[in-house]
This record gives structure tokens, sequence and C-alpha cells, in this order.
DNA sequence: GGCAGATACATCGTATTACATGGTATGATG
DNA sequence: CATCATACCATGTAATACGATGTATCTGCC
């Protein structure tokens, strides 16, 4: 029961922000599905489900923010890749800007709090 | 739409952390249901509707993480104080420890790219 | 004493979300 | 052909924040 309020916890603190992790990976480069769980797995130990991301992927395209292309794979097996489009580079830079005030207000409500353990 | 749109995500980032604000508003003090709201939009910019704060307030006391008691007031109309048990203090210290480290990942994934816009 | 207004708490309905689960299609391997 | 791994996709569920609305209490005013 506890262990259960835990792991909700955790689930509610990174809903919301997936969106923006995904089109931060794509920033720099083209990506497909399960690469960009794997990046951001390794880079940032944020751990997505596909169930999760290929819903945001379609919600993403949709809203003409990344675009896709099936590519054929010569290791098998053919991939979406995904790319940013110029709106979705505004968008991604609007929404960093935001989030990073907002991570400032979040850091500053908590430091008197982890300060005071050590 | 696009609004529309923008205005989501800005609600979607903020899903999730109340109920750590709301912990983290009580580490010093006791607090009554709209003084916690009027401390965090002052203290840290974090607008909350009534509506949302008394569901998670009675979260928060059927899970024993706080406690309350009515106190009347000599201005008028009785307040429902809330505090912290020493469960609630336990909790907020991990889940402050937790918001820190997703805090410093998602930091960590934006500043490349916030970097790049001057 | 009655009545408006402010304060404070509470509840209900809705839209949105992440995710688990299961399924489909492709190509390599023996 | 059968099997296995890779990659993508669709459906159903539980949980959330929040707008709208309602109720109770006390003050101030005439």
């Amino acid at each position: 029961m506890a262990q259960d309020a835990d792991d909700n916890w955790e689930r509610q603190v990174r809903k919301g922000w997936l969106e923006l992790a995904i089109l931060a990976s794509l920033w720099s480069e083209r990506l497909y599905g399960l690469d960009i769980l794997r990046r951001l797995e390794a880079d940032s130990d944020l751990i997505v489900a596909e169930g999760t991301i290929y819903p945001i992927l379609n919600r993403l395209k949709r809203d003409r923010l990344v675009d896709s292309k099936w590519v054929e794979s010569q290791a098998g097996h053919p991939r979406k890749y995904y790319w940013l489009t110029a709106a979705g580079r505004r968008r991604t830079i609007a929404m960093a800007r935001h989030a990073a005030g907002f991570l400032t207000r979040i850091q500053e409500l908590l430091a008197p709090l982890l300060a005071e353990e050590e």
C-alpha cells in the first residue's frame, strides 16, 4: 500500500514531461521510436514504456511538431525516423524556457528542506 | 487551438508536483487550506485552485502524512489547520530527494538546447 | 434582528494522461 | 518453413487537476 503510493508518486512526477523530453532528444538528430527510449534511459535515466512513446509521437506528428519517414534498415525491420519541424523547434524552445522557470521554482521550494538534513 | 495546446502543456507540466509542493509548504509551520494556496502563489508562483487542494489534503490525511484540527478564528470563520506527521516528514524528505534527482536530469536534458539560443 | 458579503471548506463531473497488455509486420537464422 | 528478435501500434484502465457549484460561519450595516 505504501509502496504503491511511492510508485504512484514517482509516476505522477514524470507525467507531462515526456513530451518535452522526447522533443529535446530529437533536437540534434533524427531517431526512431525505440532509439528514443534508449537514449532517454542512457543519457537521462528516464525509463519510458513502448506503450507510452508511440501515442506521444503520433500526437506530436498530428500537431506538426515532428515529421517522420520510413527507412529500410540493413539490419532488418524498417524503422520510422522522426525529426523536428521548424514549428517543433520553436515550440521546443518555448517549452524548455517555461519548464526551466518551473524547475527553478520547485528547487527553491525544496532547497531549505533538503538543506536541513545531512 | 495552438493556444489551447500551449495552455494544456503548462498545465501538464505542473501535474504531480502539487502534493510535494503542499507538503513542502507545511515543512516549517502549520497552515490552513487557503493559506497554503496563498503561500505557494506568493513564494513560488504556483497558482493552485481550491478544487485542487482540498482533495489532495484529504488524501494526505487519509495516508497519515498530515494531521489537522479545526481552530476558531477571532477574524471569524473557523479554519482547518494542517501539519506534517512524523511519517509525513520522512515521506517529504524522500520525495524531495527523488524530485531533486529528476529535476537535475531534466535540466541536463534541456541545457544544451537552451545554450544554443541567445 | 435581518441581510449582504466575505471567508473557508467541500464535492462532482470532465478531460487528459501514462502505461500495461496484447497484437501485427518485417527480416534474419537454421 | 518454423522460430526468434526487432519495431511499431491499438485498446482499456486508473489516476490526476481543475472548473463549477454548494454549504457553513462570522462580520458589518441599517
